[in-house]
DNA sequence: GTTAGCACTCCTCTTTATTGAGTGCTAATA
DNA sequence: TATTAGCACTCAATAAAGAGGAGTGCTAAC
């Protein structure tokens, strides 16, 4: 059986219907709301065609018909019209001096949570192979040792380091002098044995103080490496009744909490699996990796921040999720992501 | 009517039996399982003296006996016994080096939720006056100057400031000097506006950098004076059938993600009304100020990092929580975190 | 190909028992 | 005077039965 123009009709109707509502539509209500001229009865017929081919479905014998994950997917492959959703706040906020990255990236979920109605969560940019950039030591007071750690990208690391001897200024600077020659530029994998060896001969006495760190460096780098996740609106599950059920609800609200499924689920999107063009990309249902969210849909977006910092954006809802407004306000999110980029680069 | 030593039993045997079911408890049970050798008729006079008084109630007509919020008040101030509970997981994750308060804190309310089955929440310990200890300004690169700014306390805050001008190392040399000796040991309120024109003019061309670092420094400041707040656990409420229903439950987990209100209730505790001794204390129902929690229980624990640094670990809960694995639990940690901060200091 | 008409299905809501735990009260007992 | 046995009564919870209605599938007519 083919799907032919009309039946695309029908089909855009229910699912559209069915996105507003959340009640099974009824051929009746296909007949009265749309300009085919159709009785109920011709609507039934081609209804009764959808099933068969799978848009569609019956929850039970006498009732409307709800489209199925594969309805879904036919909406969002070919029906889909983009909302160009303006984000208002999300203008102002951005335009506020952002330096912290974190203060950034909460402050996207939230709007976007409060501007959507769905759960949020938003994973921090990432290089894939973190450089360092600079090393600073410097004596905060007799028996303290701070030590300043960036890494490309700017992302900046403190360590508090404890020291028994007393240092004057000048070995201070030594220090500082033989740690960045050595190890500026190098990658974690990069730091071998030989380089720390040699470089702690040459501190001499203070061959100790570079072994920490050099263990902070480690440190530093692996904890960038390892995602961080924000999360915005969990609580909007309750929103939709076919998540609010004690089960789903919980399980739901856990995942979120836990933050490491989420991490999988962001990450392979920015992996980049299908969607290249855009960097938009919709799981529906069973789609999604993540077990907690069979009965919702996931939309992720990946954004990038210069210097190949990607990172990603992600919306969790029921099924029945506004797909136009959500992928519509993902673009527009993505586009102010990469204004705010450029802006701040050239400040 | 006075409560003589019987009430007391059977008040007590009645709160056990509920905190451990959560279902109305009836006069036939007390009567069975106490050694009390009464008759359910007697039994059944004495809770209507207890309702009378106030300290059950009844459901309804022909149910049996709920504590009222005046029983469970009775029961934690006068009857509860503590459970001197082991955390284990506790003493060997805390024993891990812990640099980051962040992750610190993290642990420890992830650890009581897992160990309590209740949702948690724990604020970063804070000093009223932060003083300012220690600011150091160095090159990153062409185009970026690094501000490490040192709060009282070890607080470490970064800041990354553009530049159009090409600085030399002794400039930065000079200027670290100009903003150490003139800032340090000062609180927010102490850097007025004499003090900075002066800095400003002393820089000479460089004074808009002074500035920009002032900023940084004030925003550091205020940044570490409003209350870090973090959770975990909280779809363990869904463990309790009387938190689990959809408005209930959404409100507490919306509670709980925007954190505003719960910095307001650790706050209260950190102030000290009431329970000054051991800085543990209940809230039952209608106690906690915050309105979503009103069908809840709260046990807040005020925590010390040394220097006089305050934290509040609080725990939240349905009203028939074990009080006594609670307190125990809570006591337990207060204790370890005072000899984390003791061994760390003798590091 | 489209439509009107009708019997049928099955969810939903309301109403009506039925059950059972637990009470309060009274009268008998120690 | 305190305790207890006994009994009628209450009321939530559960089940069973019935009414209503939205929506379908099918057939026959247009």
């Amino acid at each position: 059986m083919e799907l032919d123009e009309r039946k695309k009709k029908i089909l855009q109707a229910v699912i559209r219907n069915y996105l507003e509502t959340g009640e099974p539509v009824g051929s009746r209500t296909i007949s009265k709301y749309t300009d085919l001229n159709l009785s109920s009865a011709t609507i039934r017929n081609e209804m009764a065609d959808l099933e068969e081919m799978g848009y569609i479905l019956q929850p039970h014998t006498s009732a409307g018909r709800i489209p199925s994950d594969k309805g879904y997917r036919f909406y969002v492959d070919a029906m889909m019209e983009e909302k160009n959703r303006e984000v208002v706040e999300m203008n102002e906020l951005l335009v506020q001096r952002q330096d912290k990255m974190e203060t950034l990236l909460k402050q996207v979920a939230r709007v976007l949570a409060q501007n959507t109605q769905y759960a949020t969560m938003i994973s921090a940019p990432q290089t894939k192979r973190n450089k360092l950039k600079f090393i600073q030591l410097s004596k905060v007071d007799e028996e303290q040792l701070l030590a300043v750690i960036v890494i490309e990208g700017n992302v900046i690391k403190n360590n508090i380091l404890s020291v028994q001897e007393e240092l004057t200024d000048e070995t201070i600077l030594k220090l500082n002098i033989l740690l960045n020659t050595n190890l500026n530029g190098l990658t974690i994998d990069e730091i071998n044995l030989g380089i720390i060896s040699r470089m702690k001969q040459q501190a001499g006495t203070h061959g100790a103080i570079v072994g920490e760190v050099i263990d902070a460096v480690a440190e530093a780098i692996r904890a960038e490496e390892d995602l961080e996740i924000y999360t915005s609106g969990t609580n909007n599950i309750f929103r939709y009744p076919e998540l609010a059920d004690q089960q789903r609800a919980s399980e739901l609200i856990n995942t979120f909490e836990e933050k490491q499924l989420l991490g999988e689920l962001l990450q392979e999107t920015t992996a980049g699996n299908g969607a290249e063009t855009t960097g938009i990309q919709v799981y529906i249902g069973e789609e999604t990796p993540v077990h907690s969210m069979k009965d919702c849909s996931v939309v992720t977006a990946t954004y990038e921040l210069g210097d190949g910092m990607k990172g990603t954006i992600g919306i969790v809802g029921p099924k029945r999720m506004d797909y136009d407004k959500v992928v519509g306000t993902l673009r527009t999110i993505q586009t102010q992501l990469d204004e705010l980029y450029r802006k701040k680069d050239n400040d």
